[in-house]
DNA sequence: ACCGTGGTTAGCTTTC
DNA sequence: GAAAGCTAACCACGGT
C-alpha cells in the first residue's frame, strides 16, 4: 500500500535507461516531457559537480593556510565590480544605439 | 580587458589596470592566493552558465505548453529518490561497520 | 551615547517588565510591533528548549550504547519518506488542477 | 526491486502503528531503539510546528505593514543582549564559587 | 509591478 | 582542530 510509489510518471529513481518509451502514457507529449526533464537533470548534475569542485578548491586553499572566509569576501567584491562594469557597458551601448551609432 | 582585476589585496573597487605584477605585495603567497581566486572564479562562471542553460530549457518547455512548476516538482521528486537511495546505502555501510563486517 | 540605541522598540535586553507602554514613541504601531516581537521571542524560546530536549535524548541513547550517527541517519531517512509522500500528493494535486479536475 | 525500500529496519514512512514489536530483530535493544527514535521524532515535530508558528507571526506582522527583515534584526540584537547578560552572570557565578561564596 | 515561494549560499554549532 | 549538519539570510523565479 505504501508501495505504489509511481502511480504517476516518475519513471525511475535511478541511473538507468528507461528503454521502453512511455509514448503511450501521455501520448507524444510524454516523450517530449521526458526529454526536457532529462536535459535539465543532466545540466543539474554538471552544476552540482562544479559546486563540488569549488568546495575542493576552497579546501585546498585552506590547507595552504588561507582564510576561506576572507577569500569569499574578496570574490564577492570582485564579482560586484564585474557586474557594475557590465551594467555600465550596457548603458553605454544603450546610449550609442539611442544616438544611432549602433 | 577585464583581465587582472585584482592582483591581491582588494586593490581597487574600480575598473583599472595595474599591470605591474603583485609579486611583491604579499610575497609568494600573493601569487598563490591569486591563483586560487582565479580558479574559483572560473568555476563559478561555468556554474552560472549552466544555470543559464537550465533556465533556457525551462523556457523552451514552457513554450511547448508544459507547466514548469509541475516539471520542477517532478525533478525534485526524482532527485529525492536518488538521494534516498544514496542514504540507504550509507546507512547499510554504517550498519556493517558497526557489526564489524567492515 | 551608544546608549539607548533604542529609543524605540528594543525596550530592554532582559527579563523585565517594561510596563510603561511605548505607545507614544512610535505611535500605536510601536505597541503592535512590540507585541509581535514578544510573541516571536516566546516561540523561539520554546523552540530552543525542544532542541535542548532532543540533544538530551541523543545523549541518553548514546549512554545506553547506541550509535547516534546511525540513529540520525535513520531518522533522516524516515523523514525523507514522509516528505516524499507529501510531495507526491502535492504533485498529484498539481496534475489535477492542470487538467481542470480541480 | 526498487520496491523493497526497507531491507533494513525502516519501519514505515507514515502515520502508523508498527504493532508487531520488533523484539526479535535486534532483541530487546530493538524496542529500546525504537522508543528513542520515536521520542526524537515527536520532539522534532513539535519543533517544526513552532517554526511554522513563527513564520505565521512574521507573515501577520508583514500584513500589518511591518518590515520583517528589520524585525529579524531587532530580534537578533535583543537575543545577543540576552546572551551577553547570561554570560556575564555565569562569569559572576564562577567568581563567586571560586571565592567560596557559592 | 508586487508578492509569495522555493532554491542557494553562508555562517554557526556541534561532533568526532 | 577539522568535518558535518543545521539554521538563517539572500536571491531569483513564477504567479497574480
Amino acid at each position: 500500500m505504501s508501495e505504489n510509489v509511481a502511480s504517476f510518471p516518475i519513471p525511475e529513481p535511478q541511473g538507468d535507461e528507461y528503454e521502453s518509451q512511455p509514448k503511450d502514457v501521455g501520448g507524444v507529449a510524454g516523450a517530449r516531457l521526458k526529454s526536457f526533464i532529462e536535459r535539465i537533470e543532466r545540466l543539474e548534475e554538471e552544476k552540482a559537480a562544479l559546486a563540488e569542485d569549488i568546495k575542493e578548491v576552497y579546501a585546498e586553499a585552506k590547507g595552504t593556510g588561507f582564510d576561506t572566509k576572507t577569500m569569499r569576501k574578496l570574490i564577492r567584491l570582485r564579482k560586484m565590480d564585474g557586474d557594475k562594469r557590465r551594467e555600465e557597458d550596457e548603458l553605454l551601448e544603450l546610449y550609442k544605439s539611442a544616438v544611432g551609432l549602433v
